[in-house]
DNA sequence: CGTATAGTTGATTTGGCTCAACATCGGTGG
DNA sequence: CCACCGATGTTGAGCCAAATCAACTATACG
């Protein structure tokens, strides 16, 4: 009847320590906002930068801890989260290779806004915001493409809002998966597979609800065969059905 | 028994013809990002800005315009915001004199993502999204201090998530009245008075809610004896006892 | 003044939260 | 290799905050 497999299926966890200097200029390289910099200016940006291997499950850092970094995730995942005083938690974003989190504004807070856990192994890239600043000063092409970046995420929040604000669960669930599943997600035979550790609890604070209601949407699209999930996975069959969703209401 | 007021109180609705050349360089000047320009660079950016003015509830652009224009409140105030398909609408913001709104990403996407009206009588500055592009290029200190604004916004709206997740419908229009009151906040023998017109239709969609139950938590605070309120507007007489209230949950 | 718009207030309904009991998975150590 | 246990996920029942629907009042504006 439940369809469901007894395995994780092969959920890649990346090596944590991928982060030799070829990588880490590639990496760098590869950054939306320094793609279009010289090999040497690459090459002299990189000697700012310092890097730090994280287990699963370590915090990079926490919200409230003061702190002038910004980061880059080399390898691995990264979440990025808000915790209210009465413990309740909020999932902002989980980023991937070359996206970057952190403080970027020395002056507007020295303090971290969120805390950031690394996912699954990861390598990070750090360097201080001051520094930072510096070589976007100096790489004015650079600066604008951080702003894009910003703004994106701006548009992103603001959506979010949107959603918060006039919703249905249901509908936020289906929305958010939609965007994992564009981000993170990896064709295998059962479907979209997400290729990250995605537990009821993750999901249910990435959409303002609780593990529960999460559960019970996520056991709803399960019969409706939209979707495959097991333990800290899901996997989307039919993503179309999902967008049908965003429609009604 | 309702100690309410029957007129609005004097809620000065500026000019709308306060465009000429010297407010206009007074205003770039004292725009956040332009501030450490010389006033010859002030001059030269001038010459790419041309200003349109607006009624009160005219339309500045809409949700969809194909758009590549970056504008800048020169005088009056301007609203944005979001609609559904449904027709319900969020209120993202409320922006004054100094603000900037609309697309200055002319690659990213072409069109506007949100609605801009004029709440009040307004002179919008508007440049090319692609010209002011050039300028950042060309003063970098500007462009570091608009990733600064923006950076900002994005924290703004990160909390607004958390909040829309996690807080009480009175919460969050406590919160929000002591956001208002703090960039619009005029001192009067009422209390801090907002100086914008505010319906409670505005005040519902900033905070995720229907007028029905704006008004009646604004109609608790009025027992309380935290606010005043009359049709379209909104003073504080105890804002400490409203900032109270975001500590409880 | 009269009318349209904005705001208030009550009654009813409901989505989703809470609390609670239970099921299942997967890692660990015997 | 299996049994066990903690973490994770599921499901049900009851409840509550807030949405909806609706009738009504107050206000400003022409």
């Amino acid at each position: 009847m439940k369809n469901r497999r007894k395995i994780p299926l092969e959920i890649e966890e990346p090596e944590a320590e991928t982060c030799t200097l070829d990588v880490r200029l590639k990496i760098l390289h590869n950054l939306p906002f320094f793609r279009s910099l010289t090999h040497d200016a690459i090459k002299e940006i990189n000697n700012v930068f310092n890097d730090t291997k994280y287990h699963k499950d370590d915090t990079i850092y926490f919200s409230g801890d003061r702190s002038t970094r910004l980061c880059v995730v080399a390898s691995g995942s990264v979440k990025l989260m808000k915790h209210n005083e009465d413990g309740k938690e909020i999932l902002i974003d989980i980023l991937k290779q070359g996206e970057f989190f952190g403080n970027l504004d020395p002056f507007g807070g020295m303090y971290n806004e969120e805390t950031a856990v690394a996912q699954l192994p990861s390598c990070i890239m750090k360097i201080d915001s001051e520094n930072f600043r510096k070589i976007l000063h100096k790489y004015p092409v650079a600066s604008l493409q951080v702003l894009d970046i910003i703004a994106k995420r701006l548009r992103e929040a603001q959506e979010m809002i949107r959603q918060l604000s006039t919703h249905s669960v249901e509908n936020r669930i289906a929305y958010t998966l939609i965007k994992l599943a564009e981000k993170l997600g990896a064709e295998k035979d059962i479907g979209l597979l997400l290729q990250i550790p995605l537990s009821r609890n993750d999901l249910a604070s990435m959409t303002g609800t609780t593990p529960e209601t999460a559960s019970r949407i996520i056991s709803k699209f399960k019969e409706e065969g939209v979707i495959q999930t097991g333990r800290k996975w899901i996997a989307i069959k039919h993503i179309n059905k999902l967008k049908e969703k965003l429609d009604l209401n």
